[in-house]
DNA sequence: CCGGAAGCATTAGATCTATTTATCCAAAAT
DNA sequence: ATTTTGGATAAATAGATCTAATGCTTCCGG
């Protein structure tokens, strides 16, 4: 069906010389291989690209068309290649990353634009989105590496994810909490899981998932229908809500750290360790990294070691 | 530099199928031939294309970008190919003459306009000028063809025309001509070289050079200075300057056979015959004629024959 | 007029490389 | 456990490509 396209690249040099001993000295082989390549590609397209002249070729319409094919396929190939190279002496490019939302929002964007002062040459594409989604975007060779946090997952597929390398790299704990103005009218200190069923909640996206697993880690069990006092699919939002005095929500400790520093706002605790939330960068085993996604990985654990020193401050349990 | 191109045709179908034996199947050939391949490419550009996980591979940025411009490149070959083999069952494409002026805009605009409405999927570039300029658009491969005076050319570099096939198509018959009232007062049968001189004269384009070849073939001298009361580039635009009693211009007796006919035209005899200007059609030598040049050239001598029916009226000469 | 030189075609033989055959590995499906 | 699937690798081979040598034709310089 196609052509040899190796006779289509002599083909090239031949056109543009208008040549073939001309081809022949460009591609450093001799006259005859050109002229032998050539009548062969003619062959094959069953349509004459030269008529042969005294001393030399004339292009026939052919020849003329197909050239005008090849050249700019040529010209882009180059281009590529250069970009290639290029790639390789420093960061460039684009890079697309996975995240969950709440993370994305809070430290990505953060990372992305200190990254970009430094290499303004490499651009972002952020995909915020569940973890399944995710990661078959990284199976599918749609982001160059996910972060992906284990617990607000459902059913980890932890059977699929033999070709990954999971590594973490921060750690959340996972509180349920409320406006200190709110516990102290609803709460006082009453944390039996009867008594929580009873009060408003603050839903993070429509499924209650996070709400669920946390009562699911605490008291064992599926929580019943909860009162949702608001849906909102914005982490900050709920937390706003929750200043507002509108009910529980669960959230990511540090996130209203200075809330919860100042008073304003009050963690319930159980008798069990909070949910640790890890997150981890998620990408495919055998991947070779290039330099521009090692060069932000290094940059981005830099940036999550500057974190990690506030580390001790975002933990609230064991209770005092 | 550039790498083995059908590495790329290769490349093409793995990224395609997304997978290495896939691509072996659609290309007939091995599984370990296309690994082979592959492997061998992402050696050549130094860049991995693919990262193998377990049942299958998974592309890279670089693969990605590289298959955005080798994508479009495969398609347009394919059209390219259905195009070439399309043109061998009809007529098809863009026919690129080249013809002088005079010729062109008499003869061969009529002959395109019916061969169209029999093909129309032919067009046409009809290039007019002079036959120097013709000829090496021929042979720089920019015509397929050109129609060429012999006589009025200059030189006729007949040296260089080793690789033309030249084929004679059509006589004409040139003659010096004036409106029979401007015959009548100012030459009255006096058809002397020394009387003529004195007379006015129309030129078709500023080098005069068919007026001098007229001169030059009736008389064996160069012309001199010739009174110039009209310059044109347009022979029709002659004709009807002479309808004027302007003075004498050099044309084909056919292209004013009426108003020769009715007497309103008359022809300047001397006792040589008159110039014949014979219009070939001129290509290259070894050129294969493709299926819409030959079927356009039988229509186009089909026309001429039709013409040729009329030739004897043509001949003004000898006198009667 | 004659002997290069330039440009391409052609042939036969040498070289090279793309492909196959065969084997292996790991995970998934049966 | 066994088979199946997708891929990697090594060695052998078949086939394509390239070179060397030669011929042909025209142009050019002496």
């Amino acid at each position: 069906m196609l052509p040899d396209f190796n006779r289509l690249k002599l083909f090239y040099h031949v056109y543009a010389r208008r040549s073939v001993a001309g081809a022949a000295r460009d591609l450093h082989v001799t006259q005859s291989a050109v002229s032998q390549g050539l009548a062969k590609l003619e062959e094959e397209l069953e349509t004459p690209l030269f008529t042969r002249v005294h001393k030399g070729i004339v292009p026939t319409p052919a020849a003329e068309s197909l050239f005008s094919m090849v050249k700019p396929f040529v010209e882009a190939l180059e281009r590529e290649l250069r970009s290639f190279a290029a790639s390789k002496k420093q960061p460039w490019g684009v890079l697309r990353v996975g995240s969950p939302r709440m993370f994305g929002k809070i430290y990505m964007l953060r990372v992305f634009a200190s990254f970009r002062e430094k290499y303004p040459e490499v651009s972002f594409v952020l995909e915020l989105g569940g973890q399944e989604k995710l990661l078959n975007m990284v199976r599918a060779g749609d982001l160059d590496f996910t972060f992906s946090d284990i617990f607000f997952a459902e059913k980890a597929d932890l059977s699929g994810l033999r070709d990954f390398a999971v590594e973490p790299v921060i750690e959340e704990e996972v509180i349920l909490a409320c406006s200190t103005q709110y516990y102290e009218e609803r709460i006082r200190g009453d944390h039996s899981l009867k008594h929580l069923l009873t009060l408003d909640y603050l839903a993070f996206r429509p499924d209650q998932l996070i709400l669920r697993g946390w009562f699911k880690h605490h008291f064992k069990r599926q929580a019943p229908r909860l009162n949702i006092s608001l849906t909102v699919d914005n982490i900050q939002a709920v937390i706003a809500a929750i200043d507002e005095h509108m009910g529980l929500g669960v959230i990511a400790s540090h996130l209203a750290w200075e809330q919860i520093s100042r008073g304003d706002i009050t963690a319930v605790h159980t008798n069990k360790p909070p949910i640790s939330n890890t997150i981890s960068l998620v990408q495919l085993a055998n991947k070779v990294p290039s330099l521009t996604e090692k060069v932000f990985l290094r940059h981005f654990h830099k940036s999550m070691a500057a974190m990690e020193m506030h580390k001790d401050f975002f933990k609230l349990w064991p209770q005092p």
